[in-house]
DNA sequence: GTATAATCTGACCAAATGGTCAATAGTTAA
DNA sequence: TTAACTATTGACCATTTGGTCAGATTATAC
């Protein structure tokens, strides 16, 4: 708390007096950042052209990922530890969020414009790969030596794994 | 160290008595993990095919995922703070094993076996992927009705978008 | 049996931490 | 000017927590 109210330049007190608690606070960041986080997929757009719509969510993650990997490893940790806070978000919005894309994802399938596969684990395998380079990243730093073009690789790789495979 | 201690059916001045501090528990558990957790990298073999090579590794994850979720979480939990404890072990061992496969994974690239993609994403994809039904367990069991179903699910998906890609 | 070493424990301690509160300073409206 | 409300703070508090220590208990060696 008084690294907080340091950073906020104010003393702890005062911080008390705008929140009423520690906990206040990481909820407040919390879900400050929880809608910017999920803001891509909601714009995934069912009348657009699979591929392309996949391929832009999974850039906008990417992007998300390597533009703000503090708002990512706070959504991870929270997560890690049970979802102490945010289960019933979960359980709620986010399920109501994924279901409806899910459906967008299976209707794709069925009209044969994408490999029959299960949406719900098509959208894990985004979220997995694209947040691992933020939530990750002290490990990543550690396995390369140029990190410039870490994420630009990253990216060719993601699109050959997910839409080409690796059967050449 | 009070909940430690009464696991472990001792009291919390004994605990102390094996362990100096609970920074050195916290250590012997990590440590503990690590090995069995790059167990099936290291067995990655460059003279078998590399299709049967890769999906073995990723079945090997996920069935590690799957059995010993905690152990991911732990491990993750650390990468996540920035690898306070292992920065040293992972710019060592964890970096030369690494570069060592991802020759191996190039050498089947080169030989025309598998599609031109980074070996070093491709291993941190497999990682994303696999430790994600361990790490965000939390997350993944909000978003599913029957989880019984979940890791085979997740396998034949992940087959699919590995090798084959989306695009039918 | 006894001395020595290993194991175990309750009591205690110092530091850190989230939070309260009375009092002060600053702002706004009549 | 003053009354009332908002903002700010230092001092203080209760609790938690990792860790120490002297002494008790148990096992081992001779």
């Amino acid at each position: 708390m008084v690294q907080i109210a340091d950073a906020a330049k104010m003393s702890k007190a005062n911080l008390l007096y705008y929140f009423r608690s520690k906990n206040d606070i990481y909820l407040w960041v919390l879900e400050e950042t929880l809608a910017e986080w999920l803001q891509p997929l909601t714009e995934l757009n069912p009348s657009g052209d699979p591929v392309d719509e996949l391929w832009t969510y999974v850039r906008a993650k990417l992007a998300l990922s390597r533009s703000n990997p503090k708002a990512s490893r706070l959504f991870a940790n929270e997560i890690l530890q049970g979802a102490p806070m945010i289960g019933d978000f979960l359980r709620t919005d986010l399920r109501h969020l994924v279901d409806a894309k899910c459906e967008v994802i299976q209707q794709w399938i069925d009209e044969g414009k994408l490999a029959t596969v299960s949406p719900l684990h098509l959208i894990f395998f985004i979220w997995a790969t694209t947040q691992h380079y933020a939530d990750f990243s002290a490990q990543t730093e550690c396995l390369t030596d140029d990190t410039d073009t870490l994420f630009d690789d990253a990216e060719n790789t993601l699109q050959t794994l997910i839409f080409k495979g690796l059967i050449p």
